[in-house]
DNA sequence: TAGATTGTTAATCGATTAACAATC
DNA sequence: TAGATTGTTAATCGATTAACAATC
């Protein structure tokens, strides 16, 4: 089964089946259908089986598939089960916030400390150290940092990007709300608040429209 | 000019034209062009220059878009000019952060007030008031509210949501990492952290895997 | 005019959905 | 066996890209 290409619309997909698979543990039969996968989670029944097909070694017909082995293979195959360790640049609210949330270890996410341009008086957050951007390269190549999350403002985003890419990251998740140019081979996942609102403000619109 | 059926893929790409043309405001000329937009953001112009037909009233060959009449444009047709009011529960850290980011309101998104479900001693947050959730259908109510901010754990996230469809909200911003059921004519826009991961996390393995 | 840019029409590509055969 | 479910092959749909005509 190992491998076949994945397309990003089916990557992105795959968390949801994931949570809810985690999150309906209890109680009910060892066994999962996609049938009732998609019913549970509004999708069709056809593209849940096609997107378990990508990463599972199939199912039972008539049964479904093994629900704790469904679990494992999303995990495997979206790298859950070996941990990424990131480091964080801006250490305001929002970069507290992540710094704090205990679920990303489920998502094999281990963000190892925080830095900032100007460390403020206190010198560990949630438990993890703030240190002065000045000691990031040395941090990232002594822990072979390959991930950077950034949560400063959009002004000083590109350059903290710039820092992190001379530091060997490959992988940098984006907070701030703004374009970053990149050379080839380092992927910028931008999580974009304003798209996201952008889609609920439009439903909103639409609603008052009809309204009328 | 007045709107064509849009779709949401386009949809998604105009805040980032908007964040362009707004940052880089300074000096330069008067109007821009698709293509040099599309540079800019490592796309193609093509897809620009289609994206921006949809919102604007028309470039003038040879010279561009005049640049404020397209931030213009952009921002009217995204609801970015009138205000749109909403309220947030779970006052936990990620509350805290999104009650306290003042970039919503460039985004024409304002937060009147935190709820949660056990309120702390604090009873403000960033200037906002937090009120337990029992007040939160007449609070809704008498300030006409339409959008809902759910950051509760995962599983307090559905009895919020409805709770809030109660209280006349038709569109939920949810930062929980699980699936919402709601009714006909509801919007949920999922803040999924974990899909963003899930394609950084893909990317960090595609590179090690290069390396052997 | 020549050339850059816009906007539209047609072709391609990718993803979703539908139809169907295989299996327990 | 009959029926539910899987997995695959074909058809549809939508979005992106390419080609081209229009404009200043």
């Amino acid at each position: 089964m190992e491998h076949k290409e994945i397309s990003k619309a089916v990557l992105k997909r795959l968390p949801g089946y994931l949570a809810y698979l985690k999150n309906t543990q209890e109680g009910g039969s060892l066994y999962i259908s996609a049938t009732a996968l998609a019913n549970a989670l509004g999708m069709g029944e056809v593209q849940v089986r096609k997107d378990l097909a990508m990463v599972s070694n199939g199912g039972r017909p008539k049964v479904g598939y093994l629900r704790q082995g469904l679990i494992d293979d999303i995990e495997q195959f979206l790298g859950y089960d070996n941990t990424t360790d990131a480091v964080l640049v801006g250490a305001g609210k929002l970069g507290q916030a992540l710094c704090g949330y205990s679920g990303f270890e489920a998502y094999g996410l281990n963000i190892l400390a925080a830095f900032d341009l100007m460390p403020a008086a206190e010198t560990t957050v949630e438990g993890k150290p703030i240190l002065p951007v000045s000691k990031m390269q040395s941090f990232c190549k002594s822990h072979k940092v390959l991930m950077g999350i950034i949560t400063v403002p959009a002004g000083q985003a590109q350059r903290v990007c710039d820092q992190m890419i001379e530091c060997g990251i490959k992988a940098i998740w984006n907070f701030a709300p703004t374009h970053l140019e990149v050379p080839e081979g380092i992927l910028v996942q931008n999580e974009n608040m304003a798209t996201s609102l952008a889609v609920l403000s439009m439903h909103l619109q639409a609603q008052i429209k009809d309204k009328k």
